[in-house]
RNA sequence: GGCCCGGUAGUUCAGUUGGUUAGAACGCUAGCCUGUCACGCUAGAGGUCGUGGGUUCGAGUCCCAUCCGGGUCGCCA
């Protein structure tokens, strides 16, 4: 067993300290890092969220048995007290803050012995991560980790404390909720009280945010738990952390306006970078037409151009049908690329379009002598013409083509643009491309379910101009909804809501609700807005998310202390688990063994 | 559900065409060492080659199945 703190007090963290304590006695407390043994002079570099400081131990000046020292071993938790020195000019490590001092320790307390940990602590680990999730509590005593959840923890502070500053009250929201099919699948918790029902756990506070902007709250904000039962990916897990906002009597430029002084603010306070306002926006159709995505990375060109109209009536049968059957074919000019890119490297280029769809695709290579191309036969010289003054087609260029369904296109020329910005290295390091994408489509057509489903959700408020056409022509609508978009990741959406009971019948109508399947799911919404609803909207950013942009990281486990792997289980504590049969009882819920 | 990648000492990895007793580094254990900081020196322990089956005289290596982890498509209002 350890020894007790008893009356002993820590004077500081481990690296709080600097050459002006020279000379002060002190008690430090950490873990030892690491044990440097040269017989009667110990060194340990101790170890706590701060960092490091060297202690040293002398057998000729420790108060105590020097074999209790002898017996330290990595991550015992130790406790020390002795004076801080200087350390001579030869012994100064340079790698470490601290470097410059030490602490002579005359007293020690082993607090507590520690086994062999499964992997060493340290930065730059190699372990690989299945077993840093198992042993995630000693994962997270790197600095490492440390770093990325100090980062995390600034970055809520950062935003609590603009909210606050700008009116904005943060009210909590329930987590057992009423199931709502729409939408994401639901992580449901039974009901013991009522046999056979269920509670769901909110995939975002929504519905309860506009229902305080009827309440009067004006300014809402919750920095709070979502959960939603889909596949995992390595910026998704099955529960994240919004940072989730809702204002009363604004427009969609009130809400950007506002969000960009906040991120302006995170910015220059998490990251000391300067972000200049306003940020750039793009309306939808801009951002798919250029880039192939509603998320687009604007740190690089290689944008998409449509070709359509030159091959539309093409003896090329392949171009010419999918424009005929209101496809597209688009195109990408891989600038000077014909020498770097070989022939086998095309050919996987052609099989990753695939992935998105893409049935093939076709490529020109413009050499020093002439094209190069599987395409070019098919095609006049006025077609071949007319693609290269489009495409500014030079010599040592390949242009890429897709045609097929334009979201096939945008998919399969939008993932080949990053694919090959990654390749040729396009991409600048720590620098950051925030903007907007404005004018979502309000709905988009679900082929499976064969009706309109909404693409934000089914509270998105259409675009003034385009209101008229809800009923006749849903998918021409424009919604007032905004995304911002961060290195072409979408770290945040919002919208203005609907706020007439009407328009939101009409809105349930056009994706296909009864009324009474609406009413039934969102009738106490729908009831809440007959009794003074104020125009409103708002935002939510995905804070692992976004963490995970700033620390540079590509995997949004490394910012969540205790994350699920890809098939949604802990393997720290094996959740999800079976339960007792007399738990099942009590919840009235039977396991059907054979599914 | 589909596709791709990975699993060999505690850890990270190597392991040739299927061929002797499966190696290295770090870590760990013991001893020595008063200025180390990747401490050093000496000695040592440590392996279900993810699991199960198959082919073979012989399997870490080939085949099949399966488990675990990662990436991704679908999915994610």
């Amino acid at each position: 067993m350890g020894e007790l703190l008893t009356d002993w007090k820590r004077t500081g963290l481990c690296a709080e300290f600097t050459e002006s304590d020279i000379g002060k006695d002190v008690t430090l407390m950490g873990w030892a890092n690491t044990r440097r043994d040269l017989g009667a002079l110990i060194f340990i570099d101790l170890r706590d969220r701060s960092g490091i400081m060297q202690v040293v131990f002398d057998a000729s000046d420790f108060k105590g048995d020097f074999s209790r020292v002898e017996s330290i071993r990595s991550e015992y938790v130790l406790a020390v007290r002795g004076k801080i020195v200087k350390r001579s000019e030869e012994t100064v490590n340079r790698k470490l803050p601290t470097g410059t001092i030490e602490v002579k320790v005359r007293e020690l307390k082993i607090l507590s012995v520690a086994q062999t940990p499964p992997f060493e602590i340290e930065d730059d680990t190699k372990v690989r991560e299945e077993l840093r999730l198992k042993y995630r509590y000693l994962d997270l005593r790197r600095s490492e980790m440390q770093k990325n959840l100090m980062l995390r923890n600034k970055m809520s502070i950062c935003a609590r404390k603009f909210l606050d500053e700008n009116g904005f009250m943060e009210i909590e929201t329930p987590m057992l909720i009423k199931s709502t099919p729409e939408g994401a699948r639901d992580y449901l918790v039974p009901s013991r009280i009522h046999a056979g029902s269920f509670y769901a756990l909110p995939q975002s506070p929504q519905i309860y945010k506009q229902l305080l902007m009827v309440s009067g709250f004006d300014r809402y904000y919750q920095i709070v738990k979502c959960f939603r039962d889909e596949d995992l990916r390595a910026d998704r897990q099955p529960e994240f952390t919004q940072i989730d906002m809702e204002m009363s009597f604004v427009e969609a430029d009130d809400v950007i306006a506002l969000n960009e002084r906040l991120l302006q603010q995170m910015f220059k306070e998490v990251m000391d970078t300067d972000i200049t306002l306003p940020l750039r926006r793009f309306t939808y159709r801009e951002a798919m037409d250029r880039f192939g995505s509603d998320k687009p990375d604007t740190r690089f060109g290689l944008e998409l151009k449509d070709l359509s109209d030159i091959v539309e009536n093409s003896a090329f049968k392949v171009f010419s049908s999918v424009v005929a059957k209101g496809g597209s074919v688009r195109a990408i000019n891989a600038k000077g690329c014909a020498n770097l890119l070989a022939r086998r490297e095309i050919d996987s280029l052609v099989e990753f379009v695939k992935i998105y769809g893409a049935k093939g695709m076709a490529w020109i290579s413009i050499r020093e002598d002439g094209l190069n191309s599987p395409i070019t036969k098919f095609m006049t010289q006025e077609e071949i013409d007319a693609i290269m003054q489009r495409m500014d087609g030079q010599v040592g260029d390949i242009i890429f083509f897709v045609g097929d369904k334009n979201k096939v296109v945008f998919d399969s020329l939008g993932n080949l643009r990053l694919k090959l910005a990654e390749r040729l290295s396009l991409i600048k390091e720590g620098t950051f491309d925030l903007l907007w994408v404005t004018e979502f489509p309000l709905v988009e057509y679900n082929e499976e379910e064969k009706r309109y489903v909404a693409m934000h959700h089914p509270f998105t408020m259409p675009m003034d101009e385009d209101i008229e056409h809800l009923e006749s022509a849903p998918q021409k609508v424009r919604a007032k909804a905004y995304d911002i978009v961060l290195n072409g990741t979408e770290i945040g959406g919002g919208s203005i809501r609907i706020h007439s009971p009407e328009l939101q019948e009409k809105m349930f109508a056009a994706t296909g609700f009864s009324s009474e399947k609406a009413w039934d799911q969102f009738g106490y919404m729908m009831e809440a807005f007959k009794y003074g609803t104020p125009p409103h909207g708002g935002l939510a950013y995905g804070l692992d998310r976004l963490a995970m942009i700033l620390a540079g990281r590509t995997s949004i486990r490394d910012m969540i202390a205790f994350p699920k792997v890809q098939n949604a289980s802990c393997l720290m504590s094996q959740a999800p688990t079976r339960v007792d049969k007399t738990q099942l009882k009590e919840l009235h819920i039977k396991i059907d063994e054979n599914s």
